[in-house]
DNA sequence: ACCGCGATGCACT
DNA sequence: GTGCATCGCGGTG
């Protein structure tokens, strides 16, 4: 089953664990999310927290579409736009196990391990050619392509990586156990 | 295992 | 000019 816009249409902190075990492809290319973080208005970590601006206006668009920026000067990162309109709220898709064309991916990144190729916000969208011409894209149109999970995937819970604002909210969701993640989460 | 740092774009103060 | 929602490499335990 694909996923519909409809499915990003609430609060992104029942977006976020609800896309632990969905799969990502881009083309036919790529995996099952492993790792997302939630990042929502009120939230002094989050792109949307100070409003709209060009770079973040995909952001504040209508949910289930992308909303793809450039970090730290180099890489790509891939959100999905959740909630309803005017509000900022996106899923940060961090990490994946990959599935789906696997030479593809590793041709991209330069990389042969398959621990590597999709284990970060930038090394998969460098895996899977996600880069500002993404930004803004509906994800239930080509050339995403987003399948629900078939079963309910065993989810941990984790502070969010990388960010220097609120870092105390567990707002970051993983598929237990996964040897795919960006970083494993402190062992319970 | 951890830690430091360079590469590099660009939104925002 | 500053500071990142990063990555990978090279140094040190």
């Amino acid at each position: 089953m694909r996923l519909t816009r409809d499915f990003f249409a609430r609060s992104v902190h029942e977006v976020a664990p609800d896309l632990v075990g969905v799969t990502l492809l881009m083309d036919g290319v790529g995996g099952r999310i492993v790792e997302v973080e939630a990042y929502d208005q009120e939230d002094p970590a989050s792109h949307g927290y100070r409003g709209p601006t060009p770079r973040t206006s995909s952001m504040f668009g209508p949910p289930g579409a992308a909303y793809v920026y450039r970090s730290y000067g180099i890489h790509w990162c891939l959100n999905f736009v959740c909630d309803v309109e005017g509000r900022a709220e996106a899923a940060l898709i961090r990490a994946l196990e990959p599935t789906h064309g696997l030479d593809a991916m590793r041709a991209r990144r330069g990389v042969e391990a398959e621990r590597s190729l999709c284990s970060g916000p930038g090394k998969l969208c460098q895996a899977l050619g996600i880069t500002r011409e993404h930004d803004g894209l509906a994800l239930d149109e080509p050339p995403f392509g987003l399948l629900a999970r078939e079963e309910t995937p065993e989810i941990v819970t984790a502070p969010r990586i990388g960010i220097t604002k609120a870092t105390e909210l567990s707002w970051r969701y993983l598929l237990k156990d996964s040897p795919f993640v960006s970083r494993a989460p402190r062992r319970a």
